[in-house]
DNA sequence: ATCGCATCTTAACCTATGTTTGCAAGCGAA
DNA sequence: TTCGCTTGCAAACATAGGTTAAGATGCGAT
């Protein structure tokens, strides 16, 4: 089974074999971490290029009240720290969410491969604005949709994104965050997410235990959660390749 | 007094005196918009890249139940939809929330420019993930911050954005959103909106009347909103050019 | 000047969600 | 097995914010 980043990349743009295989060896020093543990700190200008292969990891925000805001989940194959150097430092920090595994890439090594192959910065690229597309989402999500509806589109729209890299073939995945993780996700305490996951099992739209979700009815979870896949931007068919 | 695309652009890279020329000079068909008007559908893919010269304008989404949700306000100098033929079409669309200037600049000439140009390409990309770091913070602002304290954090950024492209010199700027437009921004109702800005004049933090805001204390107000400017990116000292 | 429409303001009432707390269930370590 | 910790669950109560509706205010157009 293909490396996972470049499972997704190649839904940004057409790579050729050699460009996969450039990137596939740029990927250095994988290294398995534990669940809850930070990867980069708010104000470090990270060396390496970080990349998920495994687990969940997640860009996040403390306030001074010891609140703690999750802005994005981290899945296989997306990347933690890609641009960072055109901003300077980081503005927020990366930790893990579950056991993960994490790869490297060398920031030199990929701007030269990036130079000598257009396609792949475009990729890249498209990488990042996706990001800026699920935030947009996420934001639409906190401001304006009730919280069992917000939940629900979260599930859905993780659904969509581990299906883009074959984690998902069956609406039934791994997903094994604490409730507390979602409610810092989504914004509401971690007692009302307990509520609203009672709620979204009462009406048969999904089941969730031992870290394992499963969508019951994907069409019906979407329609509930008001969820259209457009901002992933996922053009082409997910992940039908050749075996 | 310069282009405000090309002063805010220079917080992102040093920008020679050809390159802002001809980014200048590239800027064509300035006009004049009302309030409230549509630029951009989504599904667009817009043939020309638009940027706010005068006024504001912001990114949105409608909801199927009628709710809109504002993502960002567009002020001065930012772009509306720099490189959205990377991602196909746009996923929301954009409007003007008071009268405004707009102006376009062809999508080839801009690219060809930024071709010979590595530093005005830097420059672009460093406004884009700036855009995304605020898309960041709003979450982080919705998600977790109660609402006086929310749009107090708005104010604060806008302040912090129109002084660094010279438009809030003290303070005091031209700020004329209907509250309505806050709600929808803030995620909250109108009339909620309505008693938070009371209480924020009680305390003596604001006056905002006749499209004038007036942040009375700085310091007190970014205290009371916990706003770090860290997030925008603006290295150096705002603005302050030799003339 | 006055009419009409937007926006702002206020009030009364309602509901979603937060807070606190206690207990049960799972699970790894000794 | 038992201990200890984390996580899930539940109930009682408190409150921020939503909804509806009705005036007030401002302002552009005639």
């Amino acid at each position: 089974m293909a490396n996972p980043l470049v499972r997704k990349l190649e839904h940004g743009a057409p790579l050729s074999d050699e460009e996969k295989d450039a990137l596939a060896k740029l990927m250095v020093g994988a290294r398995p971490v534990g669940a809850h543990e930070d990867l980069i700190a708010e104000g470090d200008a990270p060396e390496h290029v970080h990349v998920v292969l495994e687990g969940f990891a997640c860009r996040y925000k403390m306030l001074p009240d010891g609140g703690r805001q999750i802005m994005a989940w981290l899945v296989p194959g997306d990347f933690c720290d890609l641009h960072v150097s055109l901003l300077g430092e980081m503005d927020h920090a990366i930790a893990t969410l579950t056991p993960s595994v994490i790869a490297f890439l060398p920031r030199n090594g990929l701007e030269v491969l990036a130079e000598d192959h257009p396609t792949l910065t475009r990729a890249l690229w498209w990488a990042t604005l996706v990001d800026e597309a699920v935030l947009r989402e996420w934001l639409v999500n906190m401001g304006r949709r009730p919280s069992p509806q917000r939940i629900a589109h979260m599930f859905c729209e993780v659904r969509a994104r581990l299906h883009a890299v074959d984690l998902a073939p069956d609406a039934i995945m791994e997903f094994p965050l604490s409730q507390t993780d979602l409610a810092d996700s989504a914004g509401i305490s971690s007692v009302h997410v307990n509520r609203v996951l009672q709620q979204l099992r009462d009406e048969g739209l999904i089941t969730w235990r031992g870290g394992v979700l499963q969508v019951l009815d994907v069409g019906a979870l979407e329609a509930f959660a008001g969820f259209d896949a457009n901002y992933l931007h996922l053009k082409g068919p997910p992940a039908s390749h050749a075996h």
